[in-house]
DNA sequence: TCCATATATCGAGATATCTCGATTTCTCGT
DNA sequence: ACGAGAAATCGAGATATCTCGATATATGGA
């Protein structure tokens, strides 16, 4: 988890609303069968939702990716996205030490 | 607090170091005797310490009060920022609310 | 009232972010 | 090897942020 990078990922509000949404798969149409026990999301459902090109969602990803807030795993053709528990509450930490007195 | 206004200050290495050097009196010189019973900083040692010019400083003060996470009070021709804890507190928490799963 | 000092505001150029459509790359079936 | 679909990358225009120097405003003191 890159601080720096994820501040700059956070300071966006479709990228915080793709992490939102990230939390629950039912926020998602339902998956293919072939994917039904894979985690995470495919970029089409996520573009769909966030009425954005693929080309920005795809962007945003990375950038989330970067930051190290998501994690990607590719199956095929697809490029499924999840949430880093871990690197979001290592954030959340990070964040709460550097602004919080002592 | 206003969250996203809070989120775009802090989305700068120097306002949160400022918002960090706020903590504690001791990383600025030395209070103006007449200054010695007031709380928070004046704009002209945070622009000291930050390397910046004046006007720069005076606008990033400015964004940080807009977001709620800085309280001013004048004093004559000097004007003296300092941390609203609770504010901190409170975009933390909204945060975390924000970030966290369930 | 006039001056000096502290801060705020203005206007502008440099840089970064946003967002798109077009193109490229990757992977699977045929 | 080839075509189709998914995602990544590229290039560019629009918008926002950064940062400055110059100027304006406010305040206290002579």
């Amino acid at each position: 988890m890159d601080l720096d990078k994820a501040n700059a990922a956070l300071n966006n509000p479709v990228r915080r609303k793709i992490l939102d949404w990230l939390k629950d798969r039912s926020n998602f149409p339902p998956a293919l069968a072939e994917h039904a026990d894979l985690e995470g999301m495919c970029v089409a459902y996520i573009q769909e939702k966030a009425c954005l090109s693929q080309s920005t969602i795809s962007n945003y990803m990375g950038l989330l990716k970067q930051a190290g807030l998501v994690i990607s795993e590719r199956h095929g053709q697809f490029t499924f996205y999840r949430r880093d528990e871990d690197a979001i509450r290592a954030f959340l930490s990070a964040v709460e030490k550097e602004l919080l007195k002592p």
